[in-house]
DNA sequence: GGGACTTGAGTTACCCGTAACGCTGCTATA
DNA sequence: TATAGCAGCGTTACGGGTAACTCAAGTCCC
């Protein structure tokens, strides 16, 4: 089935330098632009490696060098998240402009599964990482300490980070939402999100959207974490769970936009009107957000922009241009038209 | 302000193997399990990696080899599209697990973008390649056929693929929609889109489309293909567009469901009922489909088996297990509630 | 006790580029 | 005319591993 296909049948710099009577130096000084030959010599040479199909071997390049690789490994919890797709897209397109490439990694929210993957990345001696999340396993740490590359951590902003940093202060963005709601004269509260695990940044919006309800005096009621994505359908069947198990709640919060269309569809499939009956507030401010009837309460997250300084941040430090080491970059809450105008008790 | 960061302090198998009294190759076994060594010296090897932090230089083992690396470079389109981003994530899954690396190249549908792309992710020796659609230009046509290496052309199904394909009809899956709706008796339908090049997926889904509609008889009045991504909003005004221009449209058909999902926001701020007024029929089903009151009328792709299966051929082929070259994943055309319930003329 | 085999290493060459240096022959200048 | 300078090109060594080979010492069997 594949007999040709295994066999390597690379051109070699050396091969393409033999055809043009050449040494392999001299190629490569043409390959390179580097000056130093004549313009006959760089015409033949470039005829053969047309001829040839040379493509040139950048392992070797890298390992000649002993210099790192243009490749910049980028770890990403999951692409099942809108917002995340969208940060590696932007992240991935700033790269590519400036000639570098993304390995990808999914950690699956794991630190172990990240710290398996950093452990592989680096071994592929990546010119640097942009990482999500500011948590990471002790091992992970020392191998990251000792890789001497520049990391951006993303996401999560930290003020001091392994490297570098850019994101934003989800404390702040939970408890903004929180002060929001009690401002609309919300008392009882509850969270719908999926994580178990405090090491993340929708915990720390929690906590901070925590601290806000109860700092004025309401309450978050319940707290749903769901063992399960952060996908339409959670939010969907976890709204039921929360109001099925608990009366007296106002407003639900969720960990993302995703879930909180989910909570709107069972409140609408429900004949539950919107703010009127209850409020939904999500956090993300997803693209579908924009064209649907009734606008949802949200947290806008320039993402798009958070990617691409991502990614300036990486390669301002590979070009040794000064760079802050930390960004914030900000966010804004989307006060929407599913939860109450104003306070209204 | 990096001025450690820049030094390469390295730890190399031959530092490890003076450390522990042995030669490299000794070293070099050991971390490689290929035995005919004393546990003895295993156990003084081993320990020295560990206090030393040694991690090894996968460049170098592939150079050395002359194989080729444990990367497969995966080239999608765009992440903004929910289904290549969750491609994108069953295929990097899946490669994970068999320790292999993904390396992104976003293509942005352009075959001069894809073509950038494969030249320099060919430079870094990769396993085998995983392409979005079966369109390359000729130099990127030419490079592929000279790499030697495995690749699995996705999405678009090929009888002739360069290697092996996986994917679906998508002149099928335009025709069966429109087969369905020409049998639920619309006649006079619109068609929204973003394409304006005949090279790609969603071009050869309007083809069947026409040939169904206009050999039974009905007509595509207007076909819209917008400049822009085909993402919520310019469903939503591209809809706008459509009927605004053409009187007699009874239902449009999307290139999509996030376009579809704009389209029914707008005639539902419009006060058009659907699908009494006006029909609304999406191809892709997103998760979203799966909670909103009104279910889309749709056609599933089986979007993380498609990924799993390029990423399961890939591997197949890379220990040269026997593989079909070409495999048809599939798809279901979904009735939903957006288009009228049966021929009411 | 000697030859064959096994075990546990070490040695050498090589992968494909590039840095550093060397060499040749021509031109410009004093 | 001697010499410095330079354009143009070649030679050598090297990076971090691995394949293939070599080799010494110990074991086994007849």
């Amino acid at each position: 089935m594949s007999e040709k296909i295994i066999k390597n049948n690379k051109v070699s710099l050396l091969e393409v330098a033999r055809a043009a009577g050449v040494s392999k130096m001299t190629a490569s000084r043409v390959l390179r632009n580097e000056g130093g030959y004549s313009e006959q010599t760089r015409a033949k040479v470039m005829q053969k490696v047309d001829e040839l199909g040379y493509l040139p071997n950048r392992l070797a390049t890298v390992f000649a060098g002993d210099k790192t690789s243009t490749f910049v490994g980028v770890s990403i919890p999951d692409l099942g998240n809108e917002v995340f797709a969208q940060v590696l897209e932007s992240i991935d397109r700033k790269l590519g402009a400036f000639g570098h490439q993304t390995v990808l990694g999914l950690t699956q929210h794991t630190l172990q599964e990240e710290e398996n993957w950093i452990r592989t990345v680096l071994s592929w001696q990546p010119a640097g990482l942009i990482l999500t999340g500011r948590y990471h396993s002790p091992r992970a740490l020392e191998m990251l300490k000792n890789a001497g590359i520049p990391i951006v951590e993303i996401w999560d902003l930290n003020s001091s980070p392994l490297d570098m940093c850019v994101g934003i202060n989800h404390f702040d963005s939970g408890f903004d939402m929180g002060r929001y709601l009690i401002g609309l004269g919300y008392r009882h509260v509850g969270y719908v999100g999926t994580s178990h695990d405090v090491a993340n940044a929708a915990s720390t919006r929690l906590s901070g959207f925590c601290k806000a309800i109860e700092g004025a005096g309401g309450s978050v009621v319940k707290q749903l974490c769901l063992h399960d994505t952060a996908t339409f359908y959670p939010g969907f069947y976890g709204t039921e769970q929360l109001l099925g198990s608990t009366d007296g709640i106002e407003c639900v919060f969720y960990q993302n936009d995703a879930m909180a269309f989910g909570g709107l569809q069972y409140c609408e499939s429900r004949r539950m009107v919107v703010p009127d009956d209850i409020g939904i507030a999500g956090w993300g401010n997803l693209p579908i957000a924009s064209v649907v009837g009734k606008r949802l309460t949200s947290v806008h997250v320039p993402h798009l922009k958070l990617g691409q300084a991502a990614a300036e941040m990486m390669m301002a430090r590979l070009s040794d241009e000064p760079i802050a080491r930390t960004r914030d970059i900000g966010f804004r809450l989307i006060p929407g038209a599913t939860v109450r105008a104003s306070d209204s008790r």
